[in-house]
DNA sequence: GGAATATTAGGACATTTGCACTAAGGTCGT
DNA sequence: ACGACCTTAGTGCAAATGTCCTAATATTCC
């Protein structure tokens, strides 16, 4: 079983970093970056197929459809998807034409566009335009909801201690940790220490 | 010592991804994000001024220098930021005229970002528009000395997968995974999957 | 060829964790 | 006074974890 190698192709240092982000919740691997199509090439050139391309619409020496046309025959087995501002299902159709397994709108949110990703990995070929009802995106705050001890817990969780040294270290009893750290995960919405220390660690209590 | 806020504002979630996670390598606290003018002032009404303000430029509701200007008047203590694909220096002086303590072209380089927003927070007013330099990034990342599948490890570990689960996902022993473990555990110099967790979520793994 | 790593797999063993219970004292708002 | 919390503390038990071992392949580097 071979790794997995990922390109992004974008001119904006910003979006390749949150695009990485994203690819890495859906595909373990590789993952290379490219600003220009050149640099692309170079990858796909001395490497060996790569099992996904991400490529935004405008990046310098990228001629859309003619290009993907181009690395559609180059890489016959890797899934190509364009990611771009324009929402135009022209476009959109005309990029799947030339041979994308994608198209996605850059107002799509991430949950989605992990979705369509792994659809594409499933061998799905997906047209993604919608953009968000604007509504409902409010990372919440983690501390509201928590009570002061709960914080207490999660924090010392997050740095990785046992429930009894946080027992020590808040000065009570081992059994009482392990009671706060029952509620605590239902709070979350996690069952292991693990995933409470990341929401930890995500919301800055680390 | 209340807890650091920072709002980011921008109607492409992917953009707000890489923003966010650019910022928690700068600055810890609680981040939240809008995407139009009205959910950013809807943040700051609750009467909670916050830390850091990140804007772009052109996104629902938001009307450049203007905005900027009001934002300035009712957050007196907040440092901000407006970021832009644009690179015009005149657009980018205008902001700073408005009360903007930064503006960054969105084409630099995430380090340099870094390092932006660090000396905005340290009071320093700042404008950044070059592009990167063509010659090229090949950027391996968080990786540092982990080998590919110790990151397919630390990945799932950081979505809180027990070892039983990890092992039928990646189609390898139970046994394996923990062996792998003990050699990850030891390259992060951690012993427990709780401060695993915290550093793949801290490195954008998760 | 040999040394170093990466990946795989397993045994043995003490410790920790997570869950399902019960329960008592405190505070706060109605 | 009552309910709704937070905080504390405990029992019992199955499961998972972490560490210490060995050891076989494979690849890469010198």
């Amino acid at each position: 079983m071979t790794k997995d190698m990922i390109i992004v192709a974008d001119d904006h240092p910003i979006f390749r970093e949150g695009m990485t982000r994203i690819i890495r919740r859906v595909l373990p691997g590789t993952i290379l970056e490219a600003a220009e199509f050149g640099t692309l090439l170079s990858h796909i050139e001395d490497d060996n197929h790569p099992t996904l391309l991400i490529l935004d619409l405008v990046f310098p020496g990228f001629d859309g459809a003619n290009s993907v046309g181009y690395l559609r025959q180059k890489c016959s087995q890797s899934a190509i998807i364009v990611v771009s501002m324009n929402e135009d299902p022209k476009i959109a159709r005309s990029m799947l034409a030339a041979g994308a397994n994608g198209y996605i709108s850059k107002s799509v949110l991430p949950e989605q566009i992990q979705k369509a990703i792994a659809d594409v990995l499933d061998g799905e070929v997906v047209m993604l335009l919608e953009s968000q009802p604007a509504s409902d995106l409010e990372k919440p705050d983690i501390t509201l909801g928590l009570s002061p001890r709960h914080i207490d817990l999660l924090v010392r969780l997050g740095q990785g201690k046992s429930n009894k040294e946080i027992a020590r270290e808040l000065d009570i009893s081992p059994f009482t940790v392990r009671a706060h750290m029952s509620a605590l995960f239902k709070k979350l919405d996690v069952s292991t220490r693990a995933s409470a220390a990341a929401i930890a660690a995500l919301n800055g209590l680390v």
